[in-house]
DNA sequence: ATCTGTGCAAAGGTTTTGCAGGGGA
DNA sequence: TCCCCTGCAAAACCTTTGCACAGAT
């Protein structure tokens, strides 16, 4: 991810008629520097760290604009918070043991033939996914 | 889904030192009664409905034990409310509106292949996925 | 100047925890 | 009998909402 990032989820809010204002602004550039996803404390402890006071409410509401917006999606709960993640982010999976909760991650998903007879069949446009397996890591099978 | 579903889950759980109590009993029956998913409310509402009193508590605490051991996964997340699904239930996905939410359906994913290599990769046992597309329905295009 | 966006505080809602008592094995 | 499980109540938690003020266009 780089700069050109914030300036197409910049460009993107403005012509949709939203504000640029500093908080938005500074929600989108620790996006940027977040490559593995993040949740909103997360983004509001950055924000703190760069010197900047804003409101956790309104990191809520730029992440709801955000998704609402399909530049930003929700892909993983983890303990009740949820993490979000750059649609334009490297591209990666979770594998999730359902016992201790340990995540390791994979990369190749091979969805593009999936997405795109999805994308006919419903109409939708198909901006990102989110996949996720569970199971049992080696530890928790041995008990 | 049938009664083979809860015979299997639990006898899972009295393997692994479980006791089968009354209440856990009724979770498996409004969960094999349920094909299209759960939700924590929807369990509890259920059981009073079948005249059976069982705290909220207990459920949460049934459900999460489920998935601990791999017999439920939680599949989706509608207003901050988990809904779960049994491992072995009819296969499907869903296409999430990033805007107004709504959610369409669909089946074949395709992802036998990966979840092998995934398994042999990382030496998880792979019980199930879950996998959702988002993107924006045809209604939210057109604004 | 207008009207969207912000921040604080408080509400809202789901999920978890503490603890005394009950019921499987 | 033993100890896991339950239920209630309360806590903990994340997220949303109401309202007055600030700031972008």
């Amino acid at each position: 991810m780089g700069p050109t990032l914030v300036r197409q989820m910049l460009s993107t809010l403005s012509e949709r008629g939203h504000r640029l204002t500093r908080p938005r602004q500074t929600v989108l550039r620790v996006i940027e520097a977040s490559p593995e996803g993040f949740t909103a404390r997360q983004v509001y402890q950055a924000t703190r760290r760069r010197g900047i006071r804003i409101g956790l409410t309104s990191i809520y509401r730029t992440l709801n604009l955000l998704v609402r917006h399909g530049l930003i999606q929700e892909v993983h709960r983890e303990n009740g918070e949820h993490r979000y993640l750059a649609c334009e982010a490297n591209h990666h999976h979770h594998a999730v043991c359902m016992a201790c909760g340990r995540i390791l991650d994979f990369e190749a998903c091979g969805l593009e033939d999936l997405t795109r007879r999805v994308a006919r069949t419903t109409r939708m446009a198909i901006l990102g996914h989110r996949l996720e397996l569970f199971g049992q890591c080696q530890d928790c099978r041995k008990r």
